[in-house]
DNA sequence: TCCTTTCTGTTGTAAATACAACCGACTTGT
DNA sequence: ACAAGTCGGTTGTATTTACAACAGAAAGGA
């Protein structure tokens, strides 16, 4: 657990706290480490949860299907990314989504109540991990509606260039790489998979962008 | 000021703080209140924004126009609601939307940087206040969460099935009234207004609903 | 290496949507 | 009461999308 510790020590949720102290916190917090193998599920829609998960290695993707299969993707975790903070408040209900690994991956649990509730041991912490919480969700919720930005779209064409030039502008760079493959990119996006592989390849012959797998550059 | 006090007391930001607490946390918290005719702005795209709000009275749309005119509605914001808590954190950058009021409403403003540090005085509700806080943006979480649901929808029926069938759940009746007219309804769910008209009268000559104005009923 | 599976692009067709234009009912303000 | 504006429904057409089916390339396993 102790080898993921400067991962941690780069996550919005410990932004500021030091590497001894998060050492301590581990433990003051009842971390728990758990290993999920590619394709696995790490939690499952309608369970209930009181954790706060941290990916401390691997990759994975929020998303849900439907009663005929259709798959929609909600967003991708990297390594060091918050997830399930949504869910853990008293009335928050069940999930909403699956979270599956889309390769091997390592996550911290961390049980709510220790997180936000003061500790009787000498945690300096607890305030500071509950405002990181706050503007951690809060980045989320930015991220929601950014990506509510693009759904907006009424054409595929536009639904791929609002996320693209958005990617670029969070990548810094014009070049970028998805964490998506063209099934998922569909999904992500909520199109369908051939039409935007057609539309794709129509904005490169226009000379819109290249792309090359999930490697894209934006002209 | 202190006339909106039962309707803060009611609010998320302030659960479980007692009527007294909240008078004298308006002042600690340095708590302004602003009103809004129908029509006005109360926060714009690109503004800087440092105050958590709460709506006091009224109502209010929080939507997006582009270039073009084209509006997209991203929600609606009852009495009691909290908003702007998104964009309130260090490294948020400016607002994506804008917040403008339908009817005459009047808004409190809460600078957050007194909301989430303790203040010197007897407060003794900050710790409590940023929990709520949490949970709250939290709650708010799960609606974006929700309406991505609606807006993965391919088919104009499906999404306003999806949505009326949500809001039948959150009203906890079959008949529900919308915050929204008919061009606000399609600007919400990113649908043209004129098929989705179409729509709603085809699925009220099969059964599956009735409407007058802005009121539904689901079978 | 060979076989299987996955991934991506291509095409054709049916279905759904956007867009524009129009109409009548209803509201609002003077 | 009148005029102007708003609102919701209807229709036709051009555009866009979904869906299905297929093929070649690439990747992975035995």
């Amino acid at each position: 657990m102790k080898k993921f510790v400067p991962v941690l020590k780069r996550t919005k949720l410990f932004s500021g706290v030091g590497d001894d102290d998060i050492s301590t916190m581990l433990s003051c917090l009842g971390a728990r480490l758990l290993t999920y193998e590619k394709g696995e599920y790490v939690l499952r829609q309608g369970e209930h949860l009181s954790d706060i998960l941290v990916l401390a290695e691997g990759s994975l993707h929020i998303q849900r299907d439907d009663y005929w299969g259709n798959r929609s993707i909600l967003g991708h975790i990297g390594v060091g990314e918050i997830f399930g903070e949504a869910y853990v408040a008293p009335e928050s209900g069940t999930l909403l989504n699956d979270v599956i690994a889309v390769e091997d991956s390592s996550v911290f649990f961390f049980d709510v109540k220790r997180v936000i509730s003061t500790c009787s041991s000498a945690c300096r912490f607890h305030t500071m991990v509950v405002q990181n919480l706050f503007f951690a969700i809060s980045e989320k919720n930015r991220g929601l509606v950014q990506k509510l930005d693009y759904m907006s779209r009424r054409t595929t064409r536009e639904k791929l260039l609002s996320y693209l030039s958005e990617e670029a502008k969070k990548q810094n760079s014009a070049s970028i790489t998805l964490p998506f493959n063209r099934q998922q990119l569909a999904d992500y996006l909520s199109v369908d998979r051939s039409a935007m592989s057609n539309e794709l390849c129509k904005m490169r012959d226009e000379g819109l962008l290249e792309f090359e797998k999930n490697r894209f550059r934006l002209f």
